[in-house]
This record gives C-alpha cells, structure tokens and sequence, in this order.
DNA sequence: TGTACATCAGTGAACGCGCGTTCACTGATGTAC
DNA sequence: TGTACATCAGTGAACGCGCGTTCACTGATGTAC
C-alpha cells in the first residue's frame, strides 16, 4: 500500500525507471535463454525493458559486465534449485539420506536441461565467480557436503570413502548434465546412471 | 616430387588454392582457439588463408556449417589425445591398466586446458557430432570400454562394476575437466582427485 | 599433340544491418535552509 | 511549508565498425575429339 515511496514496484512510471540494474539483468537472463548468450545485444535487452540503451552504462562498465551478472545468476539458480530439491526430503534415515543424492543428481541434470543456455553460460567465462564449484554464500558446496555427511552418518557410506570426494562427485553430475544437454547421452538415462554411481560407491548396499 | 599435379602441397598458388576447404577448417581452429568461437568472423578465417570472403561459400553453406567443422575436429582431437596417451602404456597386468585408466583421466583433462576454446566448442551447439559421448569411427567409446576391460580381466575391477559404467567415467572426466578449465577445481588437485576415483572404484586395493 | 569448351573455384564490389559505445543534454528526485 | 540547487538517472542522435552474404564476373583446369 501507500504510495511506493521506497519500493521498486513497476508502477506507470517515467524516467527514473526504479530498479533498472535487476530489470535489465532479468530481461538479460531471458534473452540468453531465448538466443543464448552470444546473440544477446545490450540494445536488444534495453529495448525489452523500454529503456534507452545508452542508460545500461549508469549501471554497467559495458555489455560484458552485464552478461557476467548473468552468468552468476544462472549459477545461483542451480545452486538453489538443487538445494531446494535436496531440502524436500526429510528424515535421517539412510534411505532418505541416499534420495537426498539422487534428488541432487536428477535436479542439477534437470536444471541443465530446462535450462540450457543459462546453464551454458553460467559454466562460461562470463562468469567470474571464485573458484570452487557451485556455492552458496558461506563459500564452499555445502547441499553436497551435507548429503555426503548425511550418508556417512547413517551408514550408507565408509568415513574414508566420503573423504575429499566432494569435489569428484560435482563434477560426475556436471559432467552427466554437460552431456546429457549436449545429446552425449540420452536425458533418459540419467536416472540409471545416477543409480549406477550409487552402486559404484556402495550406497546400495 | 614432380610437377605436384595431384598433392594439396602449398605451392605459389594462383586463384587455385588446391585445398582450400581443409586451409579453411584448419585456420577457422587456429582463430578458435585464439580469440573462442563467438569472437570468430568468416572474414578473418578467409584473410588468413589468403582468400576472398566470397570463396568459403564453395565449401560451405554458411559460417555456421564452418564452425561445426571446427567443433569436430576439436571432438576428434580429444579423442587422438586421449587414444595416444592410453596407448603409450603397455602391459596387460592390474598396474598397467591402473596407469592406463590414469593417463586417459589426465589426457583428457590437459587436453582441455591447452586448448581451451576448442574444447569449449566441441561442447557446444555448434558439434552436431552424433550422440555417444567422444567415439572414434566405429561408434561407441572404444578407449574407456577397452580401458575398464582391462581392469576386469587383470582383476582391477569387479566386473559388476564396470558393467555400463563408461557414460559415468565420462561423465566424471567430463566434469573435471570443464570445472578445471572454469577455475572451479584448481588445475593442481586433479591428479589427488583421480586416484580419490580410484578408491572410490575400488581400484587400488 | 593441339584446340574447343564445360566446369570448377576463385574475385571483388556491394548490400543492408545491427552492434557497442560516446556525448551533450535534460527531466526527476530529494535535501538544505 | 516553500524554494534553490546538486545529484542522479534517464534520452536520443551520432560515431565508426565489421559482419554475413549475394552477385555477376573471370581465370584456371582438364577432358573430348
């Protein structure tokens, strides 16, 4: 209510737009979606926020930094999506904790699927984000370092197995999602795939 | 020798270039891994072969159809890398195939990282290249297949393990090798992360 | 061996285009008094 | 409460550019006779 003094509501305004830097970030991430990211213009994504495309530069040093914002968004979005789905399943049974992986599997794979070319250019050199694969805040991968946890301390994994093995077990799923949107492997195999890595390290046991 | 009627050596040519298709694709690989696929222009791959924009159009429909010329023979490269480095091990005990299924991982990911555009559009939209994950000419995925052979019959492996087990070690490979190439797996921990898939798999007891 | 000719693989000028970025500007906002 | 003014966030015209692609053409090749 009241007159949306602070808040940047869309309201049918004139010249000062409100919030211009997340509009145009957000009709970027849309492009790229449509296009992908190397048929996205700046003027194309001002022109969807009925912007001048001059007034990108009050909020971007160039074309570059906006597709940047783009890509660690894209990267945010995964990571939120695979802790959501991850975070569905309850229980600290061994079953449950090993569902939390499959979930995290089929979620990043899921994500590169419905989401190719942000995916694609989340994993590009647009983006800068720090080393150390897909994070939240805290900085280092904790949906997949808790999963890990969960399964040891049910006793669905071996302590020396879990070890150091967060960093393997990112790159099998992204690895499965890059293939997979690629055509490399069929979307279809995935779930066996994922069961199979369960196998692989005794999960299934 | 003689008079060079036949063979596509690069004499003082005139308006007959002799090979110009394959001088188009091979320089359309040099500018790719220069400046990455989406920087690269029709026109400058023709300049650096000494040619009118104009002639490409003889050997290839459009920039596109170039572009996925590059992104096969990258795909190809890979593969000879990998191929080379597997077959430059000999010996049929456990050892050897353990080393084998080493070099292939370390192949593979070095392969990305010297060239790192070219990897780059062989996983992209524009490799056509058909399902299947990196094939040699007969179709599947030769090395890893005879790889993980190997270290079943010299009692590496269990042979429940490996059974349908490639699309994961490619997966897995796959992955490292684009999050290393990304900056999010530093490049000096890969070597610690292939023998950590080593125990995982059970290869080394 | 020599000539006529169809075919192939080049040329180079021109097309229209949309792009990133700059610049001098101006309208709106909100703060100080 | 009302006014002056600095600051902020837009405008829109213009820049220069390199691009993909087309087209009518022409030089070189090699084959048939």
């Amino acid at each position: 209510m009241s007159t949306a003094t602070e808040a940047p509501e869309h309201a049918g305004r004139s010249y000062h737009h409100g919030d211009l830097r997340s509009a145009l970030v957000c009709a970027a991430v849309a492009r790229v979606e449509q296009v992908g990211a190397e048929h996205v213009s700046l003027r194309a994504v001002a022109a969807e926020v009925g912007v001048s495309p001059s007034a990108a530069y009050h909020h971007f040093a160039d074309k570059d930094a906006l597709l940047g914002e783009v890509a660690a968004t894209g990267l945010h979005m995964l990571v939120e999506s695979v802790g959501a789905e991850v975070a569905a399943i309850a229980g600290d049974t061994r079953e449950a904790a090993r569902l939390r992986f499959r979930a995290a599997g089929q979620a990043y794979v899921s994500f590169a699927l419905s989401h190719p070319q942000l995916f694609r250019v989340a994993f590009s050199p647009y983006c800068l984000e720090h080393p150390g694969v897909p994070t939240t805040d805290d900085g280092s991968v904790p949906v997949l370092s808790e999963l890990l946890n969960d399964l040891v301390s049910t006793g669905g994994m071996n302590a020396d197995v879990r070890d150091d093995s967060e960093d393997v077990f990112v790159a099998t799923l992204h690895g499965l999602a890059t293939l997979a949107l690629q055509g490399m492997i069929p979307a279809e195999r995935v779930p066996q795939l994922l069961s199979k890595i369960e196998q692989l390290i005794g999960v299934d046991d």
